[in-house]
Order: C-alpha cells, then structure tokens, then sequence
DNA sequence: TCAAAAGTGTTTTATATACACCCATGT
DNA sequence: ACATGGGTGTATATAAAACACTTTTGA
C-alpha cells in the first residue's frame, strides 16, 4: 500500500447465526464451545476475525467452512454490533451474517479451531458469550420476517419434500398454526413447486407426495416482477 | 486495555445516506464534495472513521452533526460494506447508515470538514466516490421497502402537514400514483393521525387541513400486535 | 382394523381497487 | 369567474379465513 490512513483500528471480526432443522423440524442454532479466553468453556457463535485479504463475507464463508464443514450454504448479512465494550479485551466490532442449512443432507462436524460444537433448539438456548444471544435474536427476528416473503425457508429442507413438511417449517418458524388446506391452496397457486412422481418413504402412514423448489422459474418471475409471500 | 488480539485490522468508517424532500416533495440526498485525497474534489457521502471510544451508531451521529449540524434525526443502520479493493489506498470497511431529516423545519450547513455540501435529486446523482453509489442504491431499496410497514416517512414531512403531502411523499418514495381516495381511506382508518384544527397558510387555493402523526398510539398499537402498512 | 397423516372445496368475510364530482379559497 | 387543489362514497373484484370429512398406508 503507498498510503495508510493514521486512525486507530477496532478489530473486526464476523459471527455467523447458522440455522438448521432437526428430524422433527425443531428449528436450531449451532453453537461452539470456546477454548480460548475470553470466555473460555461458555457457548459463542461460530466467527473469527477478517483477514486483510478477504471480503466479510469471505471471511465468514471461510469460518463456516473451518468450523463446520459447510460450503455453499445460504448466507447473508445480517447487521454489525459495534458498543464499544461489547468483548471485555480489546475494542472488537462484529459483523453479523446468519445461514441456512440442510441438515438432511450434510453433516456438521467439530473442528481442531473449536473445542465443540452442538445444535441448540432455538428455546432452549444456553447462555452466551459476547453479546450473542443478543445476535441471535435478532437473527431470529430478521429469519421470522423474510421468510414470509422470500423462498428462503426451502435452505432449511431437503430438495424433495412433502407439504407437510413445508407447512411445519412455516409453523415453526412463524411460531403459529397455519390451516392446512389454505396453506396448500396458497403455495401451490404460485406454481414455484415442481410435483415429483415420488412419494416419501419409511413412514408408518399414507406416503406424502414429494415437491421440488424451482428456483428457475421463481427468478424469472421475479423479474418480472413477482412476489413470493405466505 | 490489559491485553489486545494479534490480528491486523482494516479500518473502519461510517458513512450515512441522508435523506431529505425538498419544496416539491422531490426525494434528495445530501452529498459532500471531498477536499482531501483519495477522490478529491468529487462527490461523496458524509462520514469518516470511528473512534476507539464510540459506537458506530455514535459515530455516524457525530459526523452529520459535524458536516451537516443535524442532530436528532432518524438513523438506522442499513449494510456494511467490505470488499477488499473499495479504498484505493488502504483496506477500510465502512458500516453505511441512513437517515431522514426533515428539511421544511431543519436547515443544513456545509462545514469546515468538508469543502462543500449540497443535495442531490436521486434521479440525478452525480458519480459518487469508492462504491457510494452503491451504498446509495442500497439505501433507496431499503427506503422503498421499510415506507411501506414502518411509519418512517413521517421523519420526512413537518411535524403538522396534508394527506396530500403524506400521499406525495409515498408516491414519490414508491414511484407509483395512488388514488387519492383510496390512500386516504387507508391512512385514516389506522386512526394514527391526529386531526389538527389548523390549515395550511399561504397557498392559493382551498387551503387544507392538518394532521399530526400520534407516535404514542402507534407505539401502543405496535405493542399489541399492530402492524402499520400502506 | 386401527392409527396416523394425506389429501381435497366451498362459503363467508375482509380487504383492495376502480372510479367522478362538488367545494372552498385566493387571484 | 376561474383556476387550483381539497374533500368525499359506493360498487366490484380479489384475497383471506373458516371449516370437516374421506383416503391411503403400514403396523
């Protein structure tokens, strides 16, 4: 660089609220234990500090993938926490991301960075590191009210799924009953779900009929000027 | 501090979108003319670098109080911005904010910070430095989108004003035509505005009647599950 | 045959949209 | 008297909400 600006620097670090549903579409954070001071031996979220070489959201692309495994998965900004003594060692400003995860469909593993990791069902969350469980509500807050308008929620499922189930994502994360009947009429008159020729399997019930996202023609209508909403 | 992490730090910037509307209820955005390296003497947002010992949120204030002496305005954070190559010179990320200000009752200087200070139509933005335009961009999505379920606009009107210029502002933040019938059917059965016993002075033509926002109601109705939308 | 979830329509209610004329005021 | 925006109501169309029974399948 010819030039640097003669300022102090905070540090800058990136957090990530990374979401999952379990087998009875519970909805989950992850959740490492820390094995480094500050706060060693309590819950934090995944993160870790900005390289110079790297965009935040790299940064927090890279973290999840040491962490966790993950690659690939939906990512987005989610707001930056900056009160000045927000970590007890030094000025420390955080930008939030939150993700979305299947975990149908991959494994999420614990890496030598971090001591543990575990999933947490959103209620029952230990206390946290940081202010992150203040991070965490807000992700929470921000995941109840985009997903009502954006085709998010499928990230949460696998690529086939049932009605049901995608009712009860919506159950879950709206927190309240949705009727069954309107709730078909309404997702299915937007014609976004493929209806595949299979059925679920391994239940001790009638077979559900599984349904597909077709993200293509959802981005074309997009264009267009459609909007998604439940 | 008695320990600090070994990590290089970019630096870290506010920058804010001020919002205003002028006399013909035209949306503006205020803008600074650098008069110090990289991109000097061009167009750029009002901001600078965060201190050690403030918030971001108290940075972003501080800097529009000093190059506009604005103060207690609406402010909202809105993205941060961190690609690598944003700043020629160095790496900085900048948290971007945005705010409203209401220009019929608040005047606007340029200080000595800055050179020079003006507004700008949104439609005619002259080309801004670093990746303004982009931040401004941004901020005009989420303006459209946030009008429409949060009573924000009314940051942008006087305090007592017309449904006329409460149906002006949404047209021009929308950039859609709404039926004056329709628009305030709507607005009144909210029963969030207060009908003043005033009119408007100085017009020549029937002079219309003023209103007020009840901030109180709405803060009460939003507790019980109410939700403002136009 | 029983349990458990899948699947399916119609009626009612609420909300959004479309639409045009008279009124009050200042020049 | 005229130009300018202020102010008002109804009918139609669309979307949301309420609501219950039959079907299929595996255990």
């Amino acid at each position: 660089m010819p030039y640097t600006y003669e300022f102090p620097r905070p540090c800058l670090t990136v957090d990530c609220v990374v979401f999952g549903l379990d087998e009875q579409e519970k909805l989950k954070v992850m959740l490492i234990k820390r094995n480094l001071p500050p706060y060693k031996g309590e819950w934090a979220l995944p993160g870790g500090f900005v390289r110079m070489s790297e965009s935040l959201e790299a940064a927090a692309r890279r973290e999840l993938q040491e962490e966790t495994g993950i690659e690939n998965l939906f990512l987005e900004q989610l707001y930056t926490f900056g009160e000045v003594d927000r970590d007890p060692r030094d000025r420390v400003v955080t930008v939030a991301y939150y993700a979305l995860v299947n975990l149908w469909e991959h494994r999420i593993y614990a890496t030598t960075d971090a001591s543990d990791a575990a999933w947490f069902p959103v209620s029952e969350m230990p206390p946290l590191a940081f202010d992150h469980s203040k991070i965490v509500q807000m992700a929470l807050a921000r995941l109840k009210g985009k997903v009502r308008y954006e085709p998010i929620g499928f990230e949460l499922l696998p690529k086939k799924f049932t009605l049901s189930q995608l009712q009860k994502l919506y159950e879950t994360i709206l927190e309240k009953k949705l009727d069954k009947r309107n709730f078909r009429k309404k997702i299915l008159s937007m014609n976004l779900l493929i209806k595949l020729n299979e059925v679920q399997t391994n239940v001790a019930h009638r077979a559900a009929r599984l349904y597909q996202f077709d993200e293509q023609k959802y981005l074309q209508l997009k264009e267009k000027g459609f909007n998604f909403e439940i």
